[in-house]
DNA sequence: ATAGGGTTAG
């Protein structure tokens, strides 16, 4: 409990009474710059001074007052009741003048009486100044300090509320979210608009735990979302996968009235193209006939999301079908429609195909865009026509656009991949002559090239000038390297790597498991193995098809053909269809060893029966 | 004054 005594211009006396005890605490606060030594500041001809700074005689001002009372000015103008704005122009001025740090009391006084006067857009461009000048001031001293000199909710709260903006505007996400979290504890009423902000810049940077809080919180808070936080959040979630959750989001928004519009639709449809599993285009497909039940007209994007979905899941003849059928419903494909079903055509070695598809699109006066040309590049490069490719490569120019980062990476892994290192390297100084500049897959790329040719030296050296530039190593960096290692026959280095990638907040796919178990299983060291994918499974990834099939053979060529046999039914039971490379492990070491199938696919041991 | 689509690397 905090009582006020008395307030001077720089210093404020309190009292603090602490529940509990009988103590009673006299408290000074004072600001860190205020003179707090001299008792009473020397007071001002206010309507003089007002005056001047009216008329921005600045220099004039500067004479009447001495360097020491720049700062002793503000309260005493605030104080007196002067025109907030007029107080602004001085404290812009002296700020700008002296290039002092932000006084947060006298900061705070000044956005009260912003706020006092309606003056929001002075606000928002005071606080944007404030949160930009990265100085170090607590969110917890700037809302002590309002809570100190104001006891009025409203006002605080459009501060804080915009102090949110501020933050997330100028890519400080992290301090945008505590201020959101600490609003809470003072009782300070956010607006569905800084929290949308807020909630849209934590999908962006993919933080997904935080996302689902301030959705749960702004619940508990009565802070009734609208559309777009819906929208948003259902996008955070469908980006990682929990689709289910996103659903949950779904009925929430009908729970609150809030019908799902075409974007919600297109989103969840999206999400399920691409992180779906099993079965996705079928659900995906089952969302479209829901959302045409409830009278939401598809768009060319629905259409688009459902065309990639199709051609990603390797049923071309499936997206061509709905590529019909948006044309039948009178909509127009666009260059990004091409473009996906260009690529799906590319990714199934259909490249004169692929091309006539372009030529369509260019009958149809549909300009391709730099990345049409990045999938017909990519095209060639997979069947290894790297002559085609560059030759497109050599048309971008012609075309009017210029190659970007991903069409360098394209044709340098391509010519790594073909050992065709010079041209790479060519590729490489070419990019950062032209102004584009290599990233972390172009190093990637690098990486792996020169691994492949057996050359450990060249990939240390990349991986260090990777370093050097300031980029990190991401997921599949640390893939190429555990690979590296496993294929030399070193699987606990590469497991020294597993462990640096959490340390790095880096997610370790199936492939890097997977690839660490492959190299234990091959030396028999079943149990490592094993332990991996407890591991994994912790780390909430279950085992999948690939899992089976390196363990399944890990145990057969330790002879272990019952313990083999085991976890093929594991496998079966889990709803995983055994692959061509399962069939290949299970005919070569299991039926060829007195193993039969019965009708169901299981296999029995018929020298043990 | 906020929401949804296409291209690379394991």
């Amino acid at each position: 409990m905090l009582k006020l005594l008395s307030s001077s211009s720089s210093c404020l006396q309190a009292r603090v009474l602490i529940p509990g005890h009988r103590l009673t605490y006299i408290i000074r606060l004072c600001s860190s710059i205020s003179i707090s030594e001299s008792p009473s500041p020397q007071s001002i001809n206010v309507p003089f001074i007002s005056d001047l700074i009216a008329k921005q005689h600045w220099s004039e001002l500067k004479t009447h007052l001495k360097d020491s009372t720049f700062i002793t000015v503000l309260p005493q103008l605030i104080d007196s009741g002067a025109d907030p704005e007029l107080i602004l122009r001085y404290f812009n001025w002296s700020q700008k003048g002296l290039n002092v740090p932000h006084n947060i009391e006298i900061t705070c006084r000044l956005l009260l009486s912003l706020a006092n006067t309606k003056k929001y857009p002075k606000m928002r461009s005071l606080l944007d100044e404030f949160v930009r000048r990265n100085e170090k001031h607590s969110i917890s001293s700037i809302f002590h300090m309002l809570s100190l000199w104001s006891n009025q909710f409203c006002a605080n709260s459009i501060i804080v509320d915009m102090l949110v903006v501020a933050y997330v505007k100028n890519s400080k996400t992290n301090l945008g979210f505590e201020a959101f979290q600490r609003a809470g504890d003072y009782g300070f009423r956010l607006s569905v608009l800084s929290c949308n902000a807020l909630l849209s810049a934590l999908v962006k940077e993919k933080e997904i735990g935080y996302v689902e809080f301030v959705y749960k919180e702004m619940f508990r808070r009565r802070i009734k979302g609208d559309l777009y936080t819906f929208n948003i959040v259902i996008n955070g979630l469908c980006k990682v996968g929990k689709l289910n959750k996103a659903k949950d989001v779904i009925d929430d928004m009908k729970a609150w009235g809030i019908s799902p519009n075409v974007v919600t639709y297109n989103t969840i449809i999206g999400g399920h193209c691409k992180l779906g599993g099993l079965g996705k285009m079928h659900k995906a497909d089952a969302i479209l006939k829901e959302m045409v039940a409830n009278n939401i007209c598809p768009s060319e994007m629905t259409f688009n999301v459902l065309i990639d979905g199709f051609c990603k899941d390797e049923n071309v003849a499936a997206a061509f079908k709905v590529f019909e059928e948006m044309r039948r419903q009178g909509l127009k494909p666009g260059v990004v429609t091409y473009n996906s079903l260009i690529n799906g055509l590319c990714c199934h070695g259909k490249l004169d195909e692929a091309c006539g598809l372009q030529d369509e699109m260019l009958g149809l006066g549909l300009k391709p865009n730099i990345a049409t040309y990045n999938v017909l590049i990519n095209g060639f490069c997979k069947k290894k026509m790297l002559k085609e490719a560059r030759e497109l490569f050599d048309d971008i120019g012609d075309r009017g656009l210029v190659p970007n980062v991903i069409t360098y990476n394209i044709l340098i892994d391509a010519y790594c991949k073909n050992e065709m290192k010079e041209e790479a390297y060519a590729f490489h100084s070419m990019m950062i002559e032209r102004g584009v500049f290599p990233n972390t897959s172009t190093f990637n790329c690098l990486i792996a090239g020169s691994f492949k040719q057996g050359n450990m030296e060249t990939a240390r050296k990349f991986l260090h000038q990777m370093e050097v530039k300031g980029l990190k190593a991401d997921c599949i960096t640390y893939n190429i390297l555990i690979d590296a290692l496993c294929k030399d026959g070193e699987p606990r280095k590469a497991e020294r790597l597993l462990n640096e990638m959490f340390t790095k907040g880096l997610n370790p796919s199936h492939l890097t498991y997977n690839t660490l178990m492959d190299s234990y299983c091959r030396e028999g060291n079943l149990n490592a193995a094993l332990n991996l994918r407890a591991r994994m499974e912790k780390e909430g990834k279950r085992a999948n098809i690939v899992t089976y099939n390196v363990l399944i053979k890990g145990y057969c060529v330790r002879e272990k053909l019952v313990a083999a046999n085991e976890l093929l039914n594991e496998m079966l039971e889990k709803g995983l269809i055994p692959n061509r490379t399962t069939y290949e492990i299970v005919k070569v070491e299991m039926m060829d060893k007195g193993f039969v199938p019965d009708i169901d696919g299981h296999l029995h041991n018929i020298s043990s029966s």
